[in-house]
RNA sequence: GGCGCGGUAGCCAAGUGGUAAGGCAGAGGUCUGCAAAACCUUUAUUCGGCGGUUCGAUCCCGCCCCGCGCCUCCA
C-alpha cells in the first residue's frame, strides 16, 4: 500500500507524492520564543520529526520550514519585565529551544525562519492584499476583511454565516470592523519594538508571518503544512485566507494536525499551569530518549495521556528492546544462516512499513518490533539463529531506530558514565570472576560482581554467556 | 449554544463485519553455585449503555451516558 496521510482539509485518508521532483516542501509551526515550550509542545515537534523521517525513509528529499515567532504580545511583556532588548530575551529561549529539541533528537530542518528576520516579506504580502482590496487600516493597524474570502472555515469545517460584527469582543484592544477580521500588522504602540513601513510604523501579526515566510521559501503550494490541532482555527485558517488571496491557488496540498498531551486528561497549557517541560523531566532523572518513545508511541492523532507510570513504562520497553539488540550481537551462535529466520526478519520490516504507511500508525509498527523481538528471543533459546543472521536482525533494529532513535543511550547516561570502569576493565573483571567460580570461589566471584554492581555494572549470567550492561 | 474527537483488560494502546496486536504491571516457568538480570508461557467469552440492520457487530445505523477539544492567545 502507498503512503497515506488525514488530510484535515478533505477529512480523508489520501495517499500522498509531493508536487515535484520527488521533493516534499513542507511547512511547521514551531515555538514562539517566550518561555521554555513544554513537552506537549514537544509532542507535535516530536511527530513532526517522525514525519520527517519517515517521508525520507519512502525516497523523499526533504525541504522544510519551521518559523520561530520572535515577536509578539507574550514575549514584548516578558522582555520587558526581564528588562532586556526582545533580540537578547528572544535568543536566549531560542537556543534553549534548540538544546531540548537536540536533546529529543529531532532533526533540524532544512531552514529555520526567525519572523523578525522576514519582515520585508511580509510587508510584500500585506502590499499584494492591499492592492486586491482585501484590507482595510483603522487607527494605525491594517486589517484584513474577511467578507472578500468566500472559502472562509473550509479548513475547520466551521460555518461563520451565523457570526455577526461586533459579536465577540475585541481581545486585542483593535478594532475591526467585522468579528472574524484578523490583524496583518498591528500598529505602532508606546514603546513597543516596530519596523517602518509603507503602511505606518508596527509590527506583524502573526499569521501573515507563516504565509509570507511559507511561500518565500516553499512557493506557493506547499505539499504539507503542519501544526497541532489547535492551530487549525483560527491560524491555519487565517493563513489559508491571506496565501489564497495572494495567489489563487491551493496554499497546501496536505494539512496535518497531531492532537494534544494530556496530563489529567485535561490538554497540557501554559495558562492551566499543568505543564512539564523537558528540563523539569530530565531533572527528575528521566532519559531524554524515553520521553521521545512516549511521545511518539501513541499515533499523532490520538490525545495522548502523559503520566509517570506511562513514562516508566517508555523506559522498560525500551529496554527490552536494549537487551535484545545486545542478545543478538553478543550471544554464540552456530554458523550459517537459517532461512526462515531471514524470512521472519524481512516480514517484520514489511509490517513496519505497512503501519507507518497508513498515518503514521506507530502503535501497530511498535508491536510489529515487539512481535518480532519475541520470535528471534524464541529462536535464540532453540539454537535456530545462526552466525549470519545476526545481520537480519541489525537491520530490523536499523529501521526501527532510524525512525524512533531511542536505542543509543542518551548524554546523560554518558555522563554517569563518568567514573565508571572501562570496557577492557570491565572485561577482566569478569575474566577473573569466571576463574574464580570454576575454582569454586564464589566469596570472590560475588565480591566482583558486588563491586561492578557498586560502580553501575550489572552482571548478567546467560546461557550463551557472561553479558553486562550499564544500570 | 455550534462544530468535532474519543470511550477496548489494573494502566497505556492497535485493530477488523466472522468472533480481540503490542507494551507496562501481575501470575507461572527456564536458566543459575546462589542471586540478579534476561528469556519463555500466561492474563478481556469481551470491546461505555440500550435498541436496530445482518446468517453474524467491538467494528454499520439510531438514541443515551461519560470524557475531551475547538469556537479567544495556544503545539
Amino acid at each position: 500500500m502507498a503512503l497515506r496521510f488525514f488530510n484535515t482539509l478533505t477529512q480523508e485518508l489520501e495517499v500522498f507524492h509531493p508536487q515535484k521532483d520527488n521533493t516534499v516542501r513542507m511547512y511547521t509551526c514551531g515555538p514562539t520564543v517566550y518561555n521554555y515550550v513544554h513537552i506537549g509542545n514537544f509532542r507535535t515537534f516530536t511527530f513532526q520529526d517522525i514525519l520527517r523521517r519517515w517521508l525520507r525513509y519512502r525516497g523523499y528529499k526533504l525541504d522544510h520550514v519551521m518559523n520561530v515567532t520572535d515577536v509578539d504580545d507574550k514575549i514584548i511583556a516578558n522582555a520587558a519585565k526581564a528588562q532586556k532588548s526582545l533580540a537578547d530575551y528572544t535568543r536566549e529561549f531560542t537556543k534553549a529551544f534548540f538544546e531540548d529539541a537536540a536533546a529529543l533528537r529531532l532533526e533540524k530542518p532544512e531552514h529555520v525562519a526567525p519572523a523578525t528576520e522576514h519582515i520585508p516579506e511580509m510587508v510584500e504580502a500585506i502590499q499584494k492584499l492591499a492592492a486586491k482590496n482585501y484590507t482595510y487600516t483603522n487607527d494605525g493597524s491594517t486589517y484584513f476583511r474577511i467578507g472578500s474570502f468566500s472559502q472562509y472555515g473550509k479548513l475547520s469545517h466551521n460555518d461563520f454565516a451565523g457570526i455577526r460584527s461586533g459579536a465577540r469582543v475585541d481581545v486585542d484592544e483593535y478594532d475591526k470592523a467585522d468579528a472574524r477580521d484578523f490583524v496583518l500588522w498591528k500598529g505602532r504602540k508606546g514603546n513597543e519594538p516596530f519596523w517602518t513601513t509603507p503602511f505606518g510604523d508596527g509590527r506583524p501579526g502573526w499569521h501573515i508571518e507563516c504565509s509570507a515566510m511559507a511561500m518565500s521559501y516553499l512557493g506557493e503550494t506547499l505539499d504539507i503544512h503542519a501544526g497541532g490541532v489547535d492551530l487549525i482555527f483560527p491560524h491555519h485558517e487565517n493563513e489559508i485566507a491571506q496565501s489564497e488571496s495572494i495567489t489563487g491557488k491551493p496554499f497546501a496540498r496536505f494539512w496535518l494536525h497531531s492532537e494534544h498531551l494530556h496530563i489529567e486528561s485535561q490538554k497540557m497549557s501554559k495558562s492551566l499551569g499543568n505543564f512539564y517541560t523537558l528540563r523539569d523531566l530530565l531533572e527528575m532523572g528521566y532519559q531524554p530518549e524515553v520521553i521521545r518513545y512516549l511521545l511518539a508511541s501513541v499515533p499523532y492523532r490520538k490525545k495522548l495521556n502523559f503520566t509517570f507510570d506511562g513514562l516508566k513504562a517508555a523506559a522498560k520497553s525500551i529496554e527490552r528492546l536494549r537487551d535484545f539488540e545486545l542478545r543478538a550481537a553478543s550471544a554464540k551462535l552456530p554458523p550459517g544462516r537459517n532461512e526462515a529466520v531471514s524470512e521472519r526478519s524481512a516480514a517484520a520490516i514489511r509490517q513496519f512499513e505497512e503501519a507507518l504507511d497508513d498515518d503514521l500508525n506507530t502503535a501497530e509498527a511498535l508491536a510489529a518490533v515487539f512481535e518480532y523481538v519475541r520470535a528471534i528471543n524464541s529462536a535464540l533459546d532453540e539454537q535456530q539463529f545462526q552466525e549470519e543472521n545476526r545481520w537480519d536482525a541489525a537491520r530490523v533494529l536499523e529501521v526501527f531506530d532510524g525512525l524512533f532513535d531511542v536505542l543509543k543511550p542518551g548524554p546523560s547516561t554518558a555522563a554517569a558514565a563518568n567514573g565508571m570502569p572501562s570496557d577492557s576493565e570491565i572485561a577482566s573483571y569478569i575474566e577473573e570472576r569466571q576463574q574464580a567460580k570454576k575454582s569454586r570461589d564464589f566469596a570472590r566471584a560475588d565480591q566482583i560482581r558486588a563491586l561492578l554492581d557498586s560502580k553501575g555494572i550489572l552482571l548478567e549470567d546467560t546461557k550463551e554467556g557472561v553479558r553486562w550492561k550499564r544500570k
